[in-house]
DNA sequence: TGTACATCAGTGAACGCGCGTTCACTGATGTAC
DNA sequence: TGTACATCAGTGAACGCGCGTTCACTGATGTAC
C-alpha cells in the first residue's frame, strides 16, 4: 500500500510514469485527438492490450494527463510567485502571468488539452478539480492580500456588481483564499479569464499577422489587466 | 461563370451548400476532429467518393466551414452594432460582446473550430483572413469613432505602450479602421482578447462550479472591459 | 528455508469499426455545328 | 431543329491504414504455511 514496497510495485509505478511521459510526448506532436493507446504501447515496446494493466481505458489516461498538466501549471505559477517580492503585488501578478504564458508556450498541446476545445466524448471527472484550482488559488491570494493590505487602487470608478452574481461571488470567497468584496472578486475573475484568453489567442493563431512583438505586447496587456484589478 | 446559368451549375451550387450544411450539423454533434467526408456522403445519400466532385479534400471542406463561421460571427456582430445607438459607444461595445457570446452559445462547435484548439494537421489558407477580420473591424470602428468624438475616457492613468510594439500598432492602424494612438489600440486589443477569453472559458467549462449566473456575470465583465478601454 | 498456491504482467489473435483517397466506369447533361 | 461529341456527376470496388477493447493463455513474481 505504501510507495515501492515490493519490486513489482516499484516497476509498476515506474512503468505507469513512463506511459504518461510517452503519452505527453505524443500529445505534443499529434494533439489530444491523435493520442492513441496503441501508439503509446508501440513506443513502450509492448503489445497494445498490455496498456490495460495500467489504465483501464483511453479516457483514464487522458484524465491522468490533465491532472499532471494542471499540476504543472500550478507548480510553475507557485514558483514564479514565490520569487517575486511579498508586498509587490503588481510584480507578483505579472510574474504569475508570465509563468502561465511560458508554460503554455513550452507545452502548447498540453495547454490546449486544459484550456482549449474540450475533447469530444470525454468528460473530466471530479478528480481534476483540486489540480485545476492551483493556479487560480495563487491569483486569488495575490488579490486578496493586496486588498487586505489596502494596496488595491482600482483604476477609475467601480461599477457595482449586479446583485444576481452575489451568490457566485460568495461561493468564490469560500472556495478560494479570497476575502474581498464582490466587485474586487469580479475584477479578479475578469483579469483571470483575460489572461488565459490572451495566451490562447497567441497560441491558437489569432495574433498571427497581427502581433509580432509578443513578449512586449503580452507584458503590456498584463499591466493593463493588473491596473483593472487595482494592482 | 455567372451564378446559376445552366441547370447543372444551379444543382452544383445547391449541393455544395447542402454538403456544408450537413458538415456543420456533424460538427455540432461530433466536433471538428470527428468530421468525416464519408459520414457527410452517407447523409447526402451519395457514395463517399462523390464528395470529391465538390471538395477536393477534407481540408477544403474545413476551410469552407471556417470561412462560413467567421462570416456568421461577423454578420451577427454587424447586425447587433447597427441596432445600437450611433453615439452610444459603450452600448455598441456591449451589443457586440453580447452578439459574439450569443452566437458562440448557439454554435459551440463552430465557435471552437474558429477560436479553440487548432485542428491538428490543418493549416488555414489565406482565404480565411478577410472573413476572420469582420468582427475585429467592427470592434475597431467603435473604439476609433469614440476616440475621434473625444468620448474615450480611459479609467485611471494610462501606462505608456512599450516602443517595441509601435510597429504592431501601426500595422493594426493600417489594417483596421482604427485611427487612434498606440495606447488606445493596445487597450482595444486587450479587451478584444479578453472578450473571447471570457466566452471560451464559459464554453469550454472553466466556469463550471464557479459561475452560475452567466448572463449577469458576462455583462458585468464586459462593462469592466469597456471601462478599461474608456468606453 | 522450502514448497504449493495465488496473483499479476504481458502475449497474440481476434472483433468490429471507421477513415481519406484513387480509379476505371456508366450514364446523363450541355455545346457546337 | 437535330445530331455528334465533350464534359461532368455519381458509382462501386479497392487500397492501406489505424483505432479501442476483449479474451484465453503463459510464465514470472509474491505470499502463506
Amino acid at each position: 500500500m505504501s510507495a515501492g514496497r515490493t519490486a513489482r510495485e516499484r516497476v509498476r509505478a515506474e512503468l505507469t510514469r513512463e506511459i504518461t511521459e510517452i503519452a505527453k510526448r505524443q500529445l505534443a506532436t499529434e494533439g489530444a485527438a491523435g493520442l492513441s493507446l496503441r501508439a503509446v504501447a508501440r513506443e513502450m515496446g509492448m503489445v497494445s492490450s498490455a496498456i490495460y494493466r495500467y489504465f483501464p481505458s483511453r479516457d483514464d489516461l487522458l484524465t491522468a494527463l490533465i491532472i499532471d498538466g494542471y499540476n504543472a501549471v500550478g507548480e510553475a505559477v507557485e514558483r514564479a510567485e514565490a520569487k517575486a517580492g511579498n508586498d509587490d503585488y503588481a510584480g507578483r501578478w505579472l510574474a504569475v502571468c508570465g509563468a502561465v504564458r511560458a508554460w503554455a508556450l513550452a507545452h502548447p498541446h498540453e495547454y490546449a488539452l486544459l484550456y482549449g476545445t474540450p475533447v469530444p466524448g470525454y468528460e473530466a471527472p471530479q478528480d481534476t478539480v483540486p489540480a485545476a484550482l492551483r493556479d487560480t488559488i495563487v491569483l486569488a491570494r495575490i488579490v486578496a492580500e493586496a486588498h487586505a493590505a489596502g494596496a488595491l487602487d482600482p483604476a477609475g470608478p467601480c461599477p457595482p456588481t449586479p446583485p444576481s452574481i452575489a451568490a457566485d461571488m460568495a461561493r468564490a470567497r469560500a472556495m478560494l483564499p479570497m476575502d474581498a468584496p464582490d466587485d474586487v472578486i469580479a475584477r479578479a475573475f475578469t483579469a483571470w479569464a483575460a489572461l488565459y484568453g490572451t495566451v490562447s489567442f497567441e497560441l491558437f493563431g489569432q495574433f498571427d499577422n497581427v502581433i509580432e512583438e509578443r513578449d512586449a505586447y503580452f507584458d503590456h496587456t498584463m499591466i493593463l489587466l493588473g491596473r483593472l484589478v487595482g494592482l
